[in-house]
DNA sequence: TAGTCAATAGTTGTCCTACAACTATTGGGA
DNA sequence: TCCCAATAGTTGTAGGACAACTATTGACTA
């Protein structure tokens, strides 16, 4: 079951699993929106589990906003369509998250160098003072057009070499994820700049209208690993967030 | 215990008790960041609850991102400090989103009509072709200082004239609680704009500069029931998104 | 015939107990 | 000093039971 975003080379949880799976037979469309899917005592039994290890992955699914669980009668498909499984509330890196929108994913490189971390990096990264940090400069491809200019730094102080050197030209995301780094959590402010230094060649916006994600990747550990500024040209991509409760 | 936002005139479900509560007590600091938190079953035993039920608390708080649970160790709390509960996830109205930021709340009415609702909100809405909507154009205040405008379109199809006059001068949100037609979820899309004819007043910015926030409410049932544009003026609201997994 | 409402079957919410799986610490031995 | 097995503590999963709630059914009433 499931081709999906796994954890780590082997295995998730059992629970994790399943609501991997449940996801995808939703997203299959297995069961339309506004249906109600099988019971939680079937299910544990399909997959031959506790109704404890359904239920909980099945409270993962509502509060990623796929299902409404109503107590008494049954658990339904939410109606948001093909709107969730893009949005912003999933911490997935710009690649994933391009092909998963159906265009085929590229970046390309302007920098890659690892220098000493400036003030603001020291800051956000909680580094010690003198530590250096692998610095990114990219453009986002969705089908060789640009769609985002991202301006990365990450806090190599427990990333072997040839791992960073990895990251030089590949993906951060599974560097990170091939060292038990990957990063689980996020906290992202956003912000409309108008500025005529950010992005280069000529896909860039002539009224210096941006969309700014700035991010501050956390490992599994609660470790600042990654503090990232993505300025998204306005109207190439879709941003979206699921606000819940 | 708690005099949090509750669901509705009487009582949510135990478990949602339970992990407002914990949320209450970790953000009142009765544990710091970083710190591990009472067991699963000392919890249970002082809040005289089964584990599940306790469980079930502290899966809700983690997929906030408020804590930490690892297996076989504790639970957590995580580092992200004042910046969660100020989030873009939670669903609040701008209100008590300000009043939680330490900020005074307030409003100021430029239009509140009655009238048909235009094409794009019969979309949005999913409304039939003559139905009416309550529009409303408000300057979202912070300390009696503009930090948004607001454009709101609900629809008022199910809702009784009395409090459809409500809505026309005191909070959207708690009209909409007080008939338990409280939205549950919302899905948003940010864009960043520029745009001469959005906002009023001497506070407007000069450089037309927004950040769009455009979101449709949902009812517990599913059906949409507002739509709404909010243009925050950039620099005067933190934007925040906590992405997880 | 239409409407009311009690009975009922099905589903989620909570409880209890037990054990498996994992983590962090401790202390003995090399 | 280092290694590592034992151990106690914690979260993850299991299974069975009942409570609380929902939706449907069907008998009864007007």
């Amino acid at each position: 079951m499931s081709s999906s975003p796994e954890q780590f080379g082997a295995r998730a949880s059992l629970t994790r699993r399943i609501s991997d799976d449940i996801r995808r037979r939703i997203l299959n469309k297995e069961w339309h929106p506004g249906e109600k899917i099988h019971s939680e005592s079937e299910l544990a039994s399909t997959y031959k589990v506790s109704r404890v290890t359904v239920r909980t992955a099945l409270k993962t699914l509502e509060y990623q906003g796929l299902v409404d669980i109503r107590h008494g009668s049954g658990t339904y498909v939410n109606d948001f369509g093909r709107a969730i499984p893009t949005g912003l509330n999933e911490l997935r890196s710009m690649s994933e998250t391009i092909s998963e929108l159906g265009y085929s994913p590229g970046m390309e490189y302007k920098t890659a160098v690892i220098r000493p971390a400036n003030k603001q990096e020291i800051e956000k990264l909680q580094l010690d003072n003198a530590d250096s940090v692998l610095y990114l400069e990219r453009a986002v491809l969705a089908d060789n057009k640009a769609v985002a200019y991202s301006y990365d730094t990450i806090n190599i102080a427990s990333v072997p070499p040839e791992v960073v050197e990895e990251m030089k030209t590949g993906s951060v995301f599974s560097s990170l994820d091939s060292i038990n780094q990957r990063p689980l959590r996020a906290l992202a402010e956003v912000h409309a700049v108008i500025d005529k230094n950010i992005g280069w060649g000529d896909q860039r916006p002539t009224n210096d209208l941006f969309l700014l994600l700035q991010q501050i990747h956390y490992a599994g550990d609660g470790e600042p690993i990654m503090y990232s500024r993505t300025y998204f040209m306005e109207g190439r991509f879709q941003f979206l967030i699921l606000r819940t409760r």
